[in-house]
DNA sequence: GACTTCGGCGCC
DNA sequence: AAATGGCGCCGAAGTC
């Protein structure tokens, strides 16, 4: 059963219903959800339930009553865009368990025909069923500290005579036809659901916000900066620290800019190529120490000082916002915060409340069993079958030595996967190559097809962008230059690693929509990063939760790449009380 | 003054 | 022989 929500330009909702749910049209205002039919129990029995009868528009509030009501006939929501339009519904207390989010899943088909850069919006999907010119772009991008707006006042850039919840029935009908005709094996509409339930989790998260102690984070910047100064002066340990500096270079040098580092090297008698700490760290200065110092707690102050602090955390909770859908490859972004950047020296700041505990939990080596997966390589696949994947690749290298190694065989590893050919990595990647077949030829593949332009799709259909026109300009002749040599094999670094990231982010956007289903209440996803997830529970549900997890995994597994997949994926979990303690 | 670009570095 | 992938965000400097 799908329900269909939309807004219109007044931040009211409509509701579609299914055909023998659907109310007159106008509705019956006169009674309000109240009245609306109680679905029973009968899992699809539409036809045993009295006629839903919905007003034509409801607030938040109203729309939150009638949710929590039609759950339980586990019906499949229908959101034009849900970062736009749940928070609203969340903020009521509201949780959908299934959802279909027209944005994300009309990002996926466009994609999927190349055509990344065409609005995802209903409007502009609207205009193309419908053969009109497409919408205007208003894209909303929220400022920064802007809290999810419960209203946002912007059209929807629907034609004014269009009902936004008949635009997104249509839609909806136009997309279910494209899945069926693109999608032969179901792997597309599996994305497209966990894409949608990603969606959920992420504004779900926002809502409940990462526990953050900004007590510990505050008294940490006091010890490692000095007292907290206004905002544009440097705090006591940079001022030192910058001194320092310019004593050892015997004159004033800014060591926020890196070009003056780098001159006042060159007046040294050392020449660099550029500031970076590990160029620095290489050389005998005696302001080396003291600059390297300097950049790290610079950094600190810049990105994660105390105005991060007084912007992003309220009441003990940072609540940053995910994109979903943010990133080409399917990774999620985030507007402001730098929530994927939470530096290790902060992780004790994310601490569980009094009687809950943290369960971190990360998919080890994700990538690299991605790739044993996709490729089929049955040696590789039995790598897999331990749980640090590396030590074991190492000893199937070099019999006798694995720990040796190890660091060579994961560097090797990663060359592979994001094109790199460079240095001592080479001889192993050589080896690889030798040892596991199936698995680099999947990436040599991947790569190749980008160098010729053409697009590469993950496992369950994300598809890579087309290169642009200056691209195609420029490898359009002989590709005898240097200028177009490189830029194809640029592009193909970039498919080699789509083929296999974006592939990884199928498998946690499938983990993410069976991990959430799982979870015992009050247990919430508070944090994801890639191929990590924190959730906050109770500590008596901290044993449930790492069972939800383990039962998660293997579905997810299941479910993305068949039931005889012989790759594993470890995804250790730790119950702790600080994010810092999990290792 | 608002904007963009660059160097740099945090995370995966 | 060979420039390893994806991001967000900062300050400084350059541009308009």
């Amino acid at each position: 059963m799908h329900v269909i929500v939309a807004r219109d330009s007044a931040g009211r909702f409509s509701l579609r219903l299914p055909d023998g749910d659907r109310a007159a049209d106008g509705g019956i205002t006169a009674d309000g959800p109240g009245s609306a039919a109680d679905p029973g129990t009968g899992a699809d029995g539409a036809s045993t339930d009295a006629p839903a009868i919905v007003p034509a528009t409801l607030s938040a509030e109203d729309l939150a009553a009638l949710a929590t009501r039609l759950e339980s006939r586990q019906p499949r929501w229908v959101l034009p865009s849900v970062e736009r339009d749940y928070p609203a519904l969340v903020a009521c207390g509201v949780r959908l368990r299934r959802c279909h989010d027209l944005s994300l899943v009309e990002g996926l088909l466009l994609a999927f025909d190349g055509e990344h850069t065409r609005s995802r919006s209903l409007a502009a999907a609207y205009a193309r069923v419908r053969g009109l010119a497409p919408p205007a772009e208003t894209e909303h991008v929220a400022a920064p500290d802007e809290q999810p707006a419960l209203f946002d006042p912007q059209s929807s850039g629907l034609p004014a005579d269009v009902d936004p919840a008949e635009a997104a029935e249509v839609v909806l009908a136009d997309q279910q036809a494209r899945l069926g005709r693109l999608d032969t094996s179901g792997r597309l509409r599996m994305l497209a659901a966990a894409e949608s339930a990603s969606a959920l989790a992420a504004v779900e998260m926002s809502a409940d916000g990462l526990p953050w102690r900004s007590d510990h984070h505050e008294a940490l910047l006091t010890e490692l900066l000095g007292p907290r100064v206004p905002a544009g002066s440097r705090p006591a340990a940079l001022a030192a620290l910058a001194q320092r500096i310019d004593e050892a270079f015997g004159r004033p040098v800014n060591p926020d800019h890196p070009e003056s580092i780098v001159r006042a090297f060159g007046r040294a008698g050392i020449a660099v190529p550029s500031a970076r700490a590990h160029v620095l760290r290489r050389l005998d200065h005696p302001a080396v120490a003291p600059l390297l110092e300097y950049k790290e707690l610079a950094r600190l102050h810049a990105a994660h000082g105390w105005a991060w602090l007084d912007q992003w955390v309220r009441g003990d909770r940072f609540r940053p916002v995910y994109v979903v859908g943010g990133v080409v490859s399917g990774r999620w972004a985030t507007r402001g915060g730098a929530a994927l950047q939470i530096p290790r020296v902060l992780r004790g700041c994310v601490r569980a409340d009094a009687g809950w505990k943290l369960v971190v939990a990360d998919a080890a080596q994700l990538e690299p069993r991605i790739l044993a997966a996709l490729s089929g390589d049955r040696r590789l696949a039995e790598v897999c079958r331990s749980p640090d994947l590396y030590t074991s690749l190492a000893g199937e290298l070099h019999p006798g030595a694995a720990t040796e190694h190890r660091p060579n065989a994961k560097i090797a590893m990663l060359s592979a996967m994001y094109g790199g050919t460079a240095g001592e990595a080479a001889a192993t990647l050589a080896l690889l190559q030798r040892r596991f077949p199936a698995a680099v030829s999947y990436v040599e593949h991947a790569a190749a097809t980008g160098e010729r332009g053409e697009p590469v799709r993950s496992r369950l259909g994300r598809t890579s962008p087309p290169p642009s026109e200056a691209w195609r300009d420029l490898t359009g002749g002989d590709g005898a230059e240097d200028a177009a040599r490189r830029a194809s094999r640029d592009w193909g670094r970039f498919t080699r690693n789509f083929a296999v990231q974006a592939s990884a982010a199928d498998w946690t956007a499938v983990l993410l929509a069976t991990l959430r289903r799982r979870l015992p209440e009050p247990a919430h996803l508070v944090f994801f990063v890639h191929d990590e997830v924190l959730v906050h529970a109770p500590a008596e549900l901290a044993d449930a939760v790492l069972t939800c997890l383990a039962e998660s995994v293997a579905e997810t597994t299941r479910l993305v790449f068949g039931p005889a997949c012989p790759v594993e994926f470890p995804m250790p979990a730790t119950v702790v009380d600080s994010y810092a303690d999990a290792t």
